[in-house]
DNA sequence: TCTATTACTGCACTCAGTACAACAAACCGA
DNA sequence: TCGGTTTGTTGTACTGAGTGCAGTAATAGA
């Protein structure tokens, strides 16, 4: 990802932006398999280095909003969220105005091993904060099969919500729908 | 992975094996990050494109050993297996005789994204098996929000006790043992 | 105007992964 | 024994992601 600045030195141009527009463009064109970061810095107008400088993969590009979100949710743990508060809350803030390109892409490439690899970077991120949640809210053992068993279970049924929300066109149903059906599925207490 | 061979043609030489050992000793003594897939191919005498005949990449050989179960659990649940009882013969299969290597060098590496990513690939396969069996031996429909939450809940408790077993030394308890509890935390009947 | 700080660029490099043509070793049927 | 077929192995050339770093540009503040 790679946020935040500060205020001193030359300041930023609107090269973030740039890069992602020209990406989501350029990903509709050619897909993404097909687009290489010399083609998206190119039509950004921008060098390849600048590139990494605003994101520290290609595959970032597809998990702008899940990125958003999940940084969201770390704000939320931080803050001493119970863990279904955090996640009602971070759902609610999801729009459906955009469809975050990694579904566009998951159309066009099918599943590949690149597209579930990157992800699992972020599945890996939400149950990490999950761990915490639960080991501030409960009695649970940090390092405990229990807990582990438990937060395994939680950011499982969110990847089924969002895999649903997903499938079913983003603006059939709201993600926060889907998470409490997913959610009640997952008999957390005992 | 690749593997099975037809009994026409030139015979294999020992390729692989060679490479499996010389890619373990390689990683003990430089670690998994800081061997090449050449320095790999030199040692085992064998060229790079051999490599690339055995392998579809570099980070299959951190998961030789997790991929042979996953092989196993396939033929299970192609043979009808229920999922418990698939999870429960392949359990009982792995022996505690060798370290698989993506432990050792998690050790060394930490978890870093490439290694949590090509470990997701493998968590991925193993959850669309377990869709697969429970679509066969319940009613479940096979899109559906439900069944994606179980199947997501079963790998979970499958990580979590694989995860366990590898934290608490391989040869202390056995991997079956830490599946045990890990599922009776999963309450799948309702 | 000078300085510190940060953004941006250019360039050279490493390495994983792909593609493909050529060669080697086995088997088979004629 | 001789081609022909099949499969394993090699060499080579290529693409493209990601890294490292030195150098330059633009700003704020002293």
């Amino acid at each position: 990802m790679m946020r935040e600045r500060r205020s001193v030195g030359r300041p930023r141009a609107s090269s973030r932006d740039t890069i992602e527009e020209a990406a989501a463009e350029l990903f509709l064109e050619q897909s993404y398999a097909g687009t290489t970061i010399d083609d998206i810095t190119q039509r950004a107008g921008v060098s390849r280095a600048t590139y990494f400088n605003y994101f520290d993969s290609k595959s970032d590009l597809l998990w702008i909003d899940a990125d958003q979100a999940i940084e969201r949710f770390s704000e939320c743990v931080g803050a001493g969220f119970k863990v279904l508060d955090a996640i009602a809350t971070v759902a609610s803030e999801v729009g459906s105005e955009r469809v975050p390109l990694v579904v566009a892409q998951s159309d066009v490439m099918g599943t590949g091993d690149e597209l579930v690899a990157s992800g699992f970077v972020r599945v890996a991120r939400v149950t990490t904060l999950i761990r915490a949640a639960l080991v501030a809210e409960s009695s649970e053992e940090p390092g405990s099969l229990s807990l582990h068993v438990r937060a395994n279970c939680l950011s499982g049924a969110i990847i089924a919500a969002w895999g649903a929300w997903i499938a079913g066109g983003v603006s059939r149903r709201s993600l926060a729908e889907y998470l409490n059906d997913a959610l009640a599925l997952v008999k957390l207490e005992q």
